[in-house]
DNA sequence: TATGAATGAGTGTTCATTCAT
DNA sequence: AATGAATGAACACTCATTCAT
């Protein structure tokens, strides 16, 4: 299953020291953008901080986009794990306020990293990469489908165009909120809920 | 009086000239950020790209990330110049539909160097140097001081976070359309309006 | 007494098993080397394509020269085997010709190896260790000191400068017609015996 | 005219300084092959005994590989001016003797670099670039289309063959004379000379 | 003053070799 | 003995910056 893709990790650890390598590389990683930002971000200093060498990095890893990549994968996945929970939850605004909430709690954990995280999604070498996995867009979506929601979102382009314009809003604002240092996930999810329920009740269909 | 600080300008240009270079630099950089991304963005390149040589361009900027700061600061006073006079405009609603009208279309006109631009804002180099300069906050506080905006907003800090939280969720879903392909620009803000005035509504003060 | 220089083997194995290792890590280095050339020469390459680890490689030789030599001595022992049969053959003629034919057969079966190893066998660190090897120059000079061959041979200096002028001949046509494709082993051979047959005739004594 | 192939040089040097820093350069390229083998030839050690930074090596050429072009290149040229001169000498015997007494005195002048540059014009990737270049074929086909030269070879396929075999059998015997560390350029020619004529007059037709 | 050649520290990446399991 | 994870020195290459002309 390894495979030869400069993105594609390049080989899955069989061996448990392995893994434990990976997690500590692709933690190390999420620190010194953390820490010290893009500047810092590089791959000797990334293994240094994993307390590996930079051979085993691309052991398994084929290149510094393949790491920033599974370290992009990561963050999502853990953010789509504790979103997807949300989308039960009965009634649009108990989810949406739910969703915010995990979106905020994730971002402000570490705000230098969502937001290099962010920048890094938009780079044209991962779009293919990042386009068929966690797809936000679509829990958003699937909430916006419930009963008590605006009729016109049974149009799926809409549904579409407001969870695209919703992730957008929020991501600006709590990425903008880490910068600022704010720490009360609460206050700052009350104000994103006032954006987009407002966005809901008035976005023209 | 004139300075040394690696972020200011070498030397203001006196003669029609100088002037004439430094604005092709400038240009030069906002071509190669929209075109190329900030991968492709050196100051080689910039300086071919304005059929001038490096050594010129450090005659006029002491080093690259002065060169990025003057940019900015264009791009800046160009949207707050724009921005300013929407000010002006009778009535709550009618000044934020043409600030948010402003920003949209200054922004989707060159999505891609606007982006960049947002992303090298949060660079703690320029902090300090973008900190007294061009606030865009306080035009959005100053709309949200007129007659008919919500009691609530004359709270000075109120209105400063208000500001702020607007701001990043302008950004955000602009930067986002953009990074989409999106070119309508009217559309584009009427959703992000319904954003802006939702949040206005609802907001707890 | 079992060695540890740095190209000798690092043990002789004994059991069946290490014996099939070593053949299967030599035959894999000679795979490597014909289809991937220099570039794709490496340890660990070799060791996979031979279905072992580079542990086991190391197991048995101690270091890559080591690897590369003893493939170098498999393949001049090929030749060697089957040139020294030649010898025996009536007659100066005959025997060169049956000479020729053997080397061309061998060298054009896997080009591109055969031309790599000719190049490694110029290395440095390899002319002690080949030296007192299969000497191709003996048994050449041993068929020029038949009854038929011109008499100048006689003298050592001279049949051994012609031995060395012969081999050099035979292996740089040979290389060439292989990189060039050539597969018409008998056509070869027919052209390198008229250069080798005109040097005898007409080399100055 | 700068060119952005990976082979082809990266720009013209317009200044004399940069037109000696480039001959520097493939110079000390050469010194390095000759003295140090390819083990010591990096790009590092190639600026360093140019007194030249890597930096400046990068600016003329765009990779290690483009260098080692370069020196083939420029050492095929020296070879092609001189061994041109020498088709136009008349009659066979004395345009192939000079011929050949060009190709011993420009290959034992610095064996090892000749024997490496050989090597090299090998690999595939300077197949094409190598390919229109220089044609030593050609002039030594030529000069096989002399009157006095065997009636056969008046057939284009044939002289083709004769040449690529003659030009391969002479740099066997040189490279490996240069390795022997043998001197005496004349002896050398003379051997040549031997197995040359002998080729032509019993290769089959 | 303008040019562009030169610099060299810094970074990504490879691969021969070692060693814990 | 065999494995394959880990190591790190070595090397290719970039690019912000300097400086001779």
């Amino acid at each position: 299953m390894a495979a030869s893709s400069p993105l594609r990790p390049r080989k899955t650890p069989r061996q448990q020291r392995a893994t434990h390598t990976v997690e500590a590389l692709l933690e190390a990683a999420a620190q010194v953008l953390e820490a010290d930002g893009l500047h810092g971000y590089n791959t000797n200093a990334v293994a240094r901080r994993a307390g590996a060498s930079v051979g085993t990095l691309y052991q398994y890893f084929p290149g510094k986009d393949a790491l920033t990549l599974a370290l992009l994968l990561r963050e999502d996945r853990l953010f789509h794990d504790a979103a997807a929970a949300t989308v039960a939850l009965p009634g649009l605004q108990a989810a949406l306020n739910a969703f915010i909430d995990v979106a905020v709690r994730q971002q402000l954990s570490r705000p230098n990293l969502a937001r290099l995280l962010d920048e890094q999604e938009g780079r044209p070498e991962f779009r293919a990469a990042l386009s068929g996995k966690y797809r936000f867009h679509e829990l958003l979506a699937e909430i916006l489908c419930k009963a008590d929601a605006p009729a016109r979102f049974q149009d799926a382009a809409l549904r579409r165009l407001a969870a695209d314009d919703l992730l957008a809003l929020m991501r600006g604002m709590i990425d903008a909120a880490g910068e600022r240092g704010e720490r009360d996930a609460d206050h700052l999810a009350q104000r994103i809920g006032a954006a987009v329920f407002g966005y809901l009740a008035a976005v023209p269909g």
